[in-house]
DNA sequence: GGGAAGCGTCGAAGCGCTTCGCCAGCGTAG
DNA sequence: CTACGCTGGCGAAGCGCTTCGACGCTTCCC
């Protein structure tokens, strides 16, 4: 267990710097000596010390995540950012550190303390007050989400604009002229969580250009928020026949809401969910989606963060396009 | 940033070692010393570079926390379990490397690799490949959950067959003759996850003490699943007054279920969910529930590692007692 | 045939920190 | 007045790895 590179060395009767280049690849060694190398390492089973390696060559392999674990956030969408961070940053060879309180500190300490290579920030605010402090640091960021001013930053997301675009120009299509948008709670908005802010344009932006009502309603991720969130378009709205909802966690309440007050999905109101395709199929009746890649996101975010450390690439904003899937929710409305 | 142990020792006008001796507290530093040294760490804004001390006092300072993260598992109770074990460890001045898939070979390149001071593992199976391998790792790990054989491991866990019996009775003494328990998904029973097999034990104990008639049935955690295993629960105790929910997912589902077949939760039947309290009251209707206390058992995970790292304390197995919160979905039943 | 250019390998100098042994200076006791 | 023990601080030796310059050798080209 307690094996060094000089015990490879030693077993395999080469320098220790050798031994280092056949584990690196930063100098050619020749095939003999490489598997002389490769064979004692293996009989060894020796594996290098992640500090001393960090401390002579100022590389941790190592990132941070900082993910919020608030309450009114998705867990499982949560989850899925995670999942898809953690499995990227393995295939660059990286781990990954887990940040959820007390972030502003957390960042400061990992970061200056050389604990990790890069940063990868999720659900990030308008004017979130992690991003300045990034400034101070010396290794690279990237942000799940988009700050008000992401200039000079790397920024990754879906793109919730053409999101709410879609899913109302596709409710449109269909021929709908009533339409309304279920959104974040409001504490979301308060937060001016971007994402839930460019949904409410895109959506807006969606029913202007068809030509067709549309009305915004914050939802709590609650019974009772799903319930009043309902009611409130259903107020608004009487005729209503075509429903965003971009909540999952509300999702399955006001479906069931929607059933009591006597409305059926789709026949009387069709219904696109923003969620992820395993949530939009685990309902009552599968649902047209626009899916929330989450997972791919992650990937993204990762393939960002580790362009700028290997190659130090510059700081960009990507924005994925979002993909609607239409499933038994959605129908031409019955006139 | 690239400030160093040296840069403080300069301004403060002492030894390096001073400085170290400082920061760890392990030799009596004289007063005025030591202020002038914390006043040159401030002002210099130093952090300790993590690397350089792992290597010299072989201590990381960070904790590895291997997450499942299956798809039929409870994704909020996990993050539960995270959150517990994040903020325990920081208390402890540690930092948690999060690792997910390729659960072997991670937890020998971070252990081997020297990157982590212990293991916290989630998700224990009775015959958990993970565990035989801790054998030949240096540091030691803590299990969340019980393997078939616990000897000479850390383990801390609810009390499930506690729990299961706690349930069962609180049922029988309302008055209940008739119960049934739905379960976790084939698919966890089949892995012999041993928290399932437990609470079935404790149940079906629960309700043998008691002289009732108990029923149990596996629940798959999707609406398909939980309108199933209701009705089968239905078929086979037509007469059911009393029910044990173990699955968090389904919950939701059963409850719709339930009303769908014409049974009132809690007139016609009764329903003891076992789950977090804020799944609990947020339900339709105010669950009685018994507690799973993720956080607290994260927290204890950490507490038990740290007692390892730091005090070479041994092994030792701990279950946390069940507690069991009436509200409103238990009765007595009507006559 | 001779100099330049590679190639494969080695040696040694750190990277920033901890820790052990040591020493100077002091107070106290014999 | 010397001897001794304490206290507070210092110096230096690593911890295990990377990386740079150097070196001896072969190959190539004019």
């Amino acid at each position: 267990m307690a094996t060094t590179i000089d015990d490879v060395a030693r077993a395999a009767g080469v320098s220790t710097s050798t031994v280092s280049y056949v584990l690196s690849g930063k100098r050619p060694i020749s095939a003999p000596t490489r598997q002389r190398v490769e064979r004692a390492i293996r009989e060894l089973g020796y594996r290098p010390h992640a500090g001393a390696r960090a401390l002579a060559s100022s590389r941790t392999n190592v990132l941070a995540l900082m993910a919020p674990l608030r309450v009114d956030v998705n867990v499982s969408v949560i989850m899925q950012f995670v999942t898809g961070v953690v499995t990227a940053a393995r295939t660059f060879d990286h781990d990954v550190l887990l940040l959820t309180a007390d972030e502003i500190a957390g960042m400061e300490r990992v970061a200056n303390g050389s604990m990790v290579d890069a940063l990868v920030m999720m659900d990030i605010e308008a004017d979130d007050p992690r991003v300045p402090v990034l400034a101070g640091l010396s290794q690279p960021a990237v942000l799940i989400g988009l700050p008000r001013d992401p200039e000079g930053l790397s920024c990754v997301d879906l793109d919730f604009e053409a999101a709410g675009h879609l899913a109302a120009r596709h409710l449109a299509r269909l021929g709908h002229r009533q339409i309304a948008l279920l959104g974040s709670p409001q504490a979301v908005l308060d937060r001016h969580t971007s994402y839930a802010e460019r949904m409410i344009r895109g959506f807006t932006r969606g029913t202007s250009d068809a030509g067709v009502t549309g009305v915004v309603e914050p939802c709590e991720s609650s019974m009772a928020g799903a319930v009043d969130a309902v009611d409130r378009v259903l107020a608004a709205l009487p005729d209503v026949t075509g429903l965003v909802v971009h909540n999952e966690v509300a999702l399955p309440w006001v479906l069931a809401t929607l059933r009591e007050r006597g409305r059926h999905v789709p026949d009387d109101v069709s219904v696109v969910a923003v969620c992820p395709p395993d949530v939009a199929v685990g309902q009552a009746l599968p649902l047209t989606n626009v899916d929330i890649p989450a997972h791919a996101i992650g990937r993204v975010a990762v393939e960002m963060a580790m362009a700028r450390v290997e190659r130090s690439e510059p700081a960009e904003t990507r924005l994925l396009a979002p993909m609607l899937v239409e499933r038994a929710s959605t129908v031409a409305p019955v006139r």
